[in-house]
DNA sequence: CAAAATTTTGACCAGTTGGAAAAATGTTAG
DNA sequence: CTAACATTTTTCCAACTGGTCAAAATTTTG
């Protein structure tokens, strides 16, 4: 199970197998090793960075030869354009659930739950955002100043309204998204850190039960108004 | 001026060129090339991690030959591990200095602010770190493994000291470590995004100012201690 | 089933990579 | 000033890189 498809724009580019009729659905074959191609990306760029990957590595891993491997993705930046994209869907998922309509806390804290959960389960998938992030985002400039942009402007509205409220203190709704994400996937990204630092006794799987409960009282009480002295 | 140097274990291995005389002291010109060496690696690495940076990228960044540069450091992993325990020491200085017999909120104030200042001024050295951890720190394993984790061990306890004494909100001293340090090095290692985000107007330097108050008044409110309900 | 299309393979290639060797050039202590 | 050493350059190499191509094997379709 790769990841949890929401099948962003299927159909961006004709970047599979060259077929005859450029527009052709495609084969149960190309859907399927298209996949397993992904997946072994996956794994690869998210490790190394786009650079340190080698085709013969994603090959390897996906269990084909290099030449069949670029049967189906023509060019190395083919394949990660591709998962960048559909990676930037699912990735900004939780954001784009915070509902203006609900009270702040109950949906700040499913946020940051829903973004450690994403830590947890996809670590892969935050590592390979965090290597393009790292190396000035070359290849996702556009997708960031264009789409991550509008969608943090508009949360950003959100909690200012739920300050003008006063259900929320008062404070930078930009940085405060740059917090959440910050310290979730910190538990991806960093994760050999966590785990050695933690030490083989904590550092086991509820590693990430206790950051929930952390973050939330950190949020929780960072994030309540308070009276003006 | 490549980093503040604290000099650590200047002496760590014959690195250096080969002379007749293992334990002859560094020439003027060895110190001098060496150095400039280490400035462009860090640049390389910075961006495109271990696997991705190129000697010849390093070399031309430092304006000499590639075995010429190949001279001082006789291995690309050599420079690397140079830089990555060079680094360490003075990443970890600002923790190290928290001082137990301080009030807790003035201590973490001014970790949270050095910290800043660290992902301001030196952003390149948090990169070349975070591409380390991504990878699995594969060369820094043991570094992390023993002394990291002796330090955070040590701080964690006078953490817990102070809540104890009822100074500072009982918590997870740990995750309010890693917190910390999830929130600072993000302005490091994903600023592309967050100046994409903050766009052109609140992009500019005064984004670090931000993000100090910011993070000043999460961590401050988030962590003073409650009545118990 | 046979023809048409798709998928896989093996051989190949030009450019890049980390690194070795040795010759040529500088620098410095006596 | 010169011998001993330190530094730099030139040349080279084997392994790896991303990618091509035509032929062979397989699958799909009428």
């Amino acid at each position: 199970m790769p990841f949890p498809k929401l099948n962003a724009a299927e159909a961006t580019e004709a970047s599979g197998a060259r077929q005859k009729d450029e527009n052709r659905p495609l084969t149960r074959i190309q859907r399927e090793k298209q996949d397993i191609i992904l997946e072994a990306a996956l794994e690869v760029f998210s490790l190394h960075g786009f650079r340190g990957a080698t085709i013969d590595q994603i090959a390897a891993q996906a269990g084909m030869s290099k030449p069949n491997l670029l049967y189906y993705f023509p060019r190395k930046e083919d394949i990660h354009r591709r998962l960048m994209s559909e990676l930037l869907v699912t990735w900004l998922a939780p954001l784009r659930e915070m509902d203006e309509n609900g009270d702040p806390f109950p949906e700040i804290r499913s946020y940051i739950r829903r973004k450690l959960e994403m830590a947890r389960d996809f670590p892969r998938e935050s590592r390979l955002f965090a290597n393009e992030m790292l190396q000035g985002a070359p290849r996702i400039r556009e997708m960031i100043e264009v789409d991550l942009k509008a969608l943090v402007d508009e949360k950003a509205k959100v909690l200012l309204t739920w300050m003008d409220q006063g259900k929320l203190a008062r404070t930078d709704p930009y940085h405060l998204i740059f917090s959440i994400w910050a310290t979730t996937q910190h538990y991806a990204d960093f994760d050999v850190q966590v785990r050695a630092v933690l030490g083989p006794g904590r550092g086991g799987e509820g590693r990430f039960e206790d950051a929930a409960r952390y973050l939330e009282q950190l949020f929780l009480f960072g994030l309540t108004p308070r009276p003006k002295s």
